[in-house]
DNA sequence: GCCTGTGAACCACTTCACAGCT
DNA sequence: AGCTGTGAAGTGGTTCACAGGC
């Protein structure tokens, strides 16, 4: 398999594949990362699949819109598999975040351990509340908003977390985006409107709960 | 439209319906308190969907899943709409959730305000922490882990939210499948195997962060 | 024998377009 | 005129099944 070593650092398509595909493949790599801490070297497919109720066929379906990273008749090889996906989520390497209100949520984002080995970590934070501005937090030092600007610039952060109050939501974000932030992960419940060019990944709470609370009520079996 | 509302409480069909129908459903639901916020009485499918990004006829096909909710020729009554969404995903009554872990997300979800207004507290909290159990935070109870299939009983609690680490959380889950719960929100970075009858909805934190990166490395545009 | 990678078939979801109601 | 509800058409995602490599 010594051409496909050769090929340029892995996501050679990247022509628009579908976040069902992304969000699978995020799946997978959390998956070979326990299958590695178990003390497997490799895996197929069906195996990887499994756990997840994933298909084979749909794995190496979602594998193959970026590259061929298996071996016939032997499966894939853990540890390469999981770099192969780190490059291709772009988290072989570490990214800093900046984390915007250090409420209940905010501080529950800070002391999270589970970024870390994922390749994130909060990098600085921002709030209003005077008593927070200077401060140190989990190791993390809080600015006041005015120095959102200079401190994200210096840094060089591109991904912000928000985690302020629905109300201050857009406002803050304008504010990100201003600061030149490149992708926003928004805990607020309200619809963002934001530039084209900067990315949103959207958690609601509430509306996991309202999912989970439907799914029960409706007893429906799949997904 | 008097034979509309002689039908029974709505959720006619529920012959199984997918679940991006019903992550949208919530997001009207969002938009639509957002709208009677603001002092709007009536809406229509498009300038419901718009700032969703989402066509007026998705919102149509959707809502018709479930019945018939509007008026031709004027749109939808945001109250009345509001009434039935919430009819449909179960959250017209309120829930009460049971929440294992009172670790850092843990806290943070005991304090978050944002499930109250969608039907949804905290009812009762367990930690293995000797320190935490018999204590009362946010004006919740903590109990211990083995008080916890009589508790949810007493209480008749059927959703839980699970905010331990990851190494435990499989023998959690179990225990709460034990205790009687009908459906799960997971926090876990891992996959759980649980009986079919179990409802499971996962959020996994580091994985978002996995797709906004994925997202601002490859700066595709649409969803 | 086992497993990947992939065209073809299949299925589900989304968009279109329009009849019918207000 | 404006808007819903819905069959029909179109699009995209999943499953099937098999050729080819280990």
């Amino acid at each position: 398999m010594a051409e496909r070593s050769q090929l340029p650092p892995a996501l050679i398509t990247s022509g628009s594949v579908s976040t069902a595909v992304t969000g699978r493949l995020s799946l997978y790599l959390r998956e070979l990362q326990h299958l590695v801490r178990d003390g497997h070297e490799t895996t197929s497919s069906k195996r990887l699949g499994q756990p997840l109720g994933i298909t084979g066929a749909q794995v190496r379906k979602d594998l193959a819109n970026f590259g061929q990273f298996g071996y016939p008749g032997v499966g894939y090889r853990c540890q390469e598999l999981i770099g192969q996906i780190k490059k291709i989520l772009g988290t072989n390497q570490p990214w800093s975040v900046a984390l915007v209100g250090i409420g209940n949520l905010g501080r529950a984002l800070l002391g999270y351990r589970g970024f870390i080995q994922q390749g994130f970590h909060i990098g600085v934070a921002f709030d209003i509340d005077r008593a927070m501005i200077g401060r140190t937090i989990e190791g993390i030092e809080v600015y006041g908003m005015p120095e959102m600007a200079s401190v994200i610039a210096r840094q060089e952060i591109k991904l912000a977390a928000l985690a302020v109050p629905a109300a201050a939501a857009q406002g803050v974000a304008d504010q990100l985006v201003d600061a030149g932030i490149h992708g926003l992960l928004n805990f607020a419940p309200v619809t963002l409107s934001l530039p084209e060019s900067i990315r949103l990944v959207e958690v609601d709470l509430a509306i996991e709960l309202e999912q989970l609370s439907f799914a029960v009520v409706n007893r429906q079996q799949k997904n």
